[in-house]
DNA sequence: CTCATTTGACCTGGG
DNA sequence: TCCCAGGTCAAATGA
């Protein structure tokens, strides 16, 4: 890459490219077309024995993947911008919050806790050095009935989080303050599933739940529900971005949630640490997607993509060049 | 004594 | 109506 030869200092992003494993046999048709990949052994293998009208079929499914290629390609790009105005903003996007919302139907009514003193500390402050990795995640809107009829949409997010797998206080610090008020069992996972609320302001109605991944308990995710009526805490700067873990601005890794499959891409993670967690009855183009996503072949372009976008990003490199700088002796 | 967390009981909605 | 599972409450507990 050139930026070495135009920085003071030579800049190599080691993105840890996943092992690319071999798929199976099985998957290799499919998945592989799926992925918009041409040139596979696979493919080679297929087309010495295709009829014209086999050909035909393919082409037509191979426009169709690529259009659909090109429709993850944006939805890739959508969720790096989500990730760095996430890292800027909080997972909530507070401060623009009208007051309005202070009357959201998931603010908690009725019996009241006598205790009301918010003067909690963050919880995530004694355990935050043991998040190792925080990855982005999609906003869903889900609607809320009203007691009048109508629905309102509230916004849930998720978040999943690598954590140290002996580290069972399932806190996934987001720079705000909350109060846990339960903890459950749920039918689907071992894992109990921790209830809080926002401790910072009565009347904000978020809550988050955070449970490990059923598949890995080294993943805990989080689902924020609501928006927060109020600012973020002053002093809470640990942010739910790689950024917060020495990367820079680095979007190290991306996931993708939906109502059905959970997909966690932790480029990062020697081997690659792509999951595909299907909850519930997930779509078959979903499901599909999942596949795709989750391809060797898929992740090796999506990580050379990011890295060609930050090292050809002048600004980056020097910004980075002048921080090492800064951590060299001086000769 | 104060306060956050824990945890069993209770509530509620869906099937 | 009953059952089940998720969500919430609040007394108990411990720091």
């Amino acid at each position: 890459m050139d930026t070495a030869r135009r920085s003071p200092v030579c800049l190599d992003l080691m993105v840890g490219l996943p092992m690319v494993r071999e798929p199976s046999p099985a998957r290799c048709a499919g998945m592989r077309a799926d992925a918009g990949i041409v040139g596979s052994a696979c493919g080679r293998a297929a087309s010495t024995t295709m009829t014209n009208g086999e050909a035909k079929i393919l082409e037509a499914k191979f426009t169709e993947v690529s259009e659909e290629n090109r429709r993850l390609t944006e939805m890739i790009g959508y969720l790096y911008a989500n990730n760095q105005n996430f890292a800027r903003q909080g997972p909530e996007g507070e401060g623009e919050q009208p007051a309005s919302t202070a009357a959201s139907p998931t603010s908690p009514v009725g019996k009241k806790r006598g205790r009301e003193s918010m003067e909690t500390s963050d919880s995530g402050d004694a355990n935050s050095d043991k998040k190792i990795n925080m990855v982005e995640a999609e906003h869903v809107d889900v609607k809320s009935p009203l007691s009048n009829g109508t629905c309102r949409r509230i916004k849930v997010k998720r978040v999943c989080t690598r954590i140290d797998p002996s580290d069972t206080s399932l806190v996934v610090k987001d720079g705000y303050q909350w109060r846990k008020y339960g903890q459950k069992v749920t039918r689907d996972n071992p894992s109990p599933r921790a209830y809080f609320r926002c401790a910072f302001a009565p009347s904000c109605p978020v809550k988050k739940k955070v449970q490990r991944s059923a598949e890995d308990s080294s993943v805990v995710e989080a689902t924020y529900e609501g928006e927060h009526n109020h600012p973020r805490p002053t002093g809470a700067s640990e942010l739910p971005s790689c950024a917060a873990q020495g990367g820079g601005s680095v979007p190290c890794s991306i996931s993708i949630n939906s109502s059905g499959p959970t997909i966690t891409l932790d480029l990062t993670k020697n081997g690659g640490g792509v999951q595909v967690v299907e909850a519930g009855e997930a779509q078959p183009d979903l499901k599909k997607v999942c596949r795709e996503v989750a391809s060797p072949e898929f992740r090796a372009a999506l990580v050379e993509q990011m890295a060609r976008a930050l090292t050809g990003d002048r600004k980056f490199t020097d910004a980075l060049a002048a921080a090492i700088l800064r951590k060299l002796p001086d000769y």
